[in-house]
Parts: C-alpha cells; structure tokens; sequence
DNA sequence: GGAAAGTTTCAATACCTTCTGAAACATCGT
DNA sequence: ACGATGTTTCAGAAGGTATTGAAACTTTCC
C-alpha cells in the first residue's frame, strides 16, 4: 500500500551502505565496496557520472574505485551503441564474484605473509637442531604454515577455475546437520 | 656460523612485523595483531610490561590491545607462582585459534551484513510480484544471501565445535591434485 | 590502614588512509 | 586540426582510527 517508486531506492541505498561498512570492517574502502554494491544491486550498466551523483562522491574517487574493481575483475567495462561513455557493469554471479575476490586477496595478502613465514623460518636454520628455543620457533612457524597451506589449498579448490565446487560441497556437507 | 642468540630475537621482530602488516590489511589493529603475533612466536607467558618493551608501546595500547585478544579467546591470562602480576599466553594450537577468529568475525561482521540484507528485502516486500524490477532486486539479496548462507555452514562445519574438520576435508582434498 | 604494585580508562594527539577538486591528458567527431 | 566530450592523475584537505600519557582505580601485602 506504500506507494511503490521511492521505497527501491532507499532499499538499495541501504544495501549500498551495508556493503560499504563490510568493506572497511575487511580492509576495503568504503567507496570502493559502495560503488560495487551500487552496480550489483541495480543490476544496470551505470556511467562514472550516475555512480557519483548517486554516491555523492567525487570524480577522482569514482574513477579510483572503478579501476580497482576493474583489476579485481568484479566489474566490467560496457558501452551502448551510439554513446562513446564507457558504462560499468557488475559481475552477476554472485559465485564468480567470490572467487575473483577471494584469488585477489588470497594473492595480494596471504600469499605475501607466507613468504614473509618462508624467510623468518630461513633467518636460524643454521642453529636448527642445536636449542630447544630454536626448534620451538621453527615449530610454531611451521604449524602455522600448515593451516595456510591447507586454506590456500582448500579456498582453491572450492573457488578455483573450477568454480561450482563451493556449491556442491555445501550442499554435500548440509544434510550431516539433525 | 653466524653469532647465535639475536638472530632468534631478529627472525621473531620479522614475524610480528608481517603478522601486524597482515593484520592491517584484515581490519584489525596492526598493534593487536603485533601483541598477538609476539605472543605467538615466543611461546611465553609475557606480562604487559614486557610487551611494551618489546613492542615500543604505551601501556594503554598494550592493555586495550590485550582485553580484545582475550575477548577474541586466542589469548588467556596465565599467572606464576609467587608473583601477583598477570602474564598472557597465546592460544598455541593454531586450529583452535583459527576457529576463535573465524567464528569471531563471522559474528561481528558478518551475521550483521545478513540482518541488514535481510530487512532490506523487506522493505520493498509489497511489490514483490508486480515489477520486474523489484524482483530482480530480490532475487539478487536472494543470491548473495544464499552466498553467505553457504558460506557460513561451511565455515561452521569446518572450523566449528567439532574441530578437526578442517584438517580432515584438507588432507582428503589434496589427493585429488595431480 | 596505608603504601606499593598493578591495571584500566579516557581525553587529547598523532598518524595515516581516503577523498576532493582541479588540471593534465586522451579520444572522438566534424 | 580543432573543439567537445570523456578519463586519469595528483597534491592538498578532510576525516577517522589508533596511540599516547597521565590520572583514576583496584588489589595485595605488611
């Protein structure tokens, strides 16, 4: 009975803020997660100029975050016929979506840390063997090493190339529950 | 060859470095993660002291650093005999300290995400049905939720009460690989 | 009970990331 | 080739979180 029009809008720009907040709360800036919200929720090949009169933001920040979504591979370019504007379209499955999110950061953070892991465990090797101390710490970097392969190993399986791993596997582990 | 003694102390200061860098990236506090890390990696019952020592930083961080790490539960008060001071110990399995963070964050970040795309839905509820766009909304909450909600029973069977889980699905996943 | 040792809180400050706005740059149409 | 339209970059400003340092508070021991 609420006139129907308006009540989109503000459920989509509560989306959009809901989305920005996860973002900083994981390390994201809060436009860049609000721009991606804003494409994915409408669904709509949008132009720098509506995401910033929507957001309110400025051009430099739009084009900011419309490049780093673009090398994140979540959105893509898109052009109408007739109109040299470029329009920016996001990914729709939502499964892709995780998976180019989870190989990003998987990449840029993770894997970064375990080298880090590698070269802090290389720095006493030479007194390896020799003090209890010394063992320990190769121990605990080890142990730690371990649960990150075996994360790398499993986020890659599920959300690898393959892709509909993830899906399947929650489906396959749902019915164990009473 | 080289003199043995500071280099442990070296390989360690590395690791709380790349531990605290990681943590910036994730949302948290790079100082939470530096105590948490140095905890860690020495394996000792450290009072606030000589965490402030050795991490350069006020007895106001250290404290505020160390309340949220036991509220985390990946951290617990240790105390010696003979000496009323508090030490903190690091939770030293790493499974059981990944489960603390992930149900942790599942709880505060994500759970949240889910509630708000949820009353989102609602709100434009009575059009459901009658405009294409309006249901094209809803279907797309209806996917990333479905997402998270996969997501979540994942992470709970994995890393939840039970446990072991993680380990199991991992050892069980490799033989797959080529 | 009171001094000593230990712990927590909080207002002020420092720091660092994000954002703006404008200028430089690129591309297209005529 | 030139003007118009669209895009990127960047130095400076804004904003927000993390950190400090000192004061308030608590506990223990004599």
């Amino acid at each position: 009975m609420a006139m129907p029009g308006g009540d989109l809008r503000l459920a989509q720009d509560r989306f959009v803020a809901a989305w920005g907040q996860m973002g900083t709360a994981w390390g994201i800036s809060r436009t860049m997660a609000e721009v991606h919200a804003l494409l994915y929720i409408t669904g709509e090949a949008l132009c720098t100029d509506d995401i910033m009169a929507r957001l309110e933001i400025s051009r430099g920040n739009a084009s900011m975050s419309l490049r780093a979504l673009l090398d994140w591979g979540i959105v893509t370019r898109a052009h109408k016929r007739g109109d040299r504007k470029e329009y920016f379209l996001a990914e729709q499955d939502v499964w892709v979506m995780a998976r180019a999110i989870l190989r990003e950061r998987l990449k840029r953070e993770v894997e970064p840390l375990m080298a880090a892991m590698h070269e802090t465990r290389d720095m006493t090797r030479a007194s390896q063997g020799r003090r209890k101390d010394y063992d320990d710490h190769h121990e605990r970097l080890d142990e730690l090493l371990g649960l990150f392969e075996v994360m790398e190993v499993l986020v890659q399986r599920f959300v690898g190339p393959a892709g509909e791993g993830l899906q399947a596997a929650a489906t396959l582990l749902k019915p164990d529950e009473p």
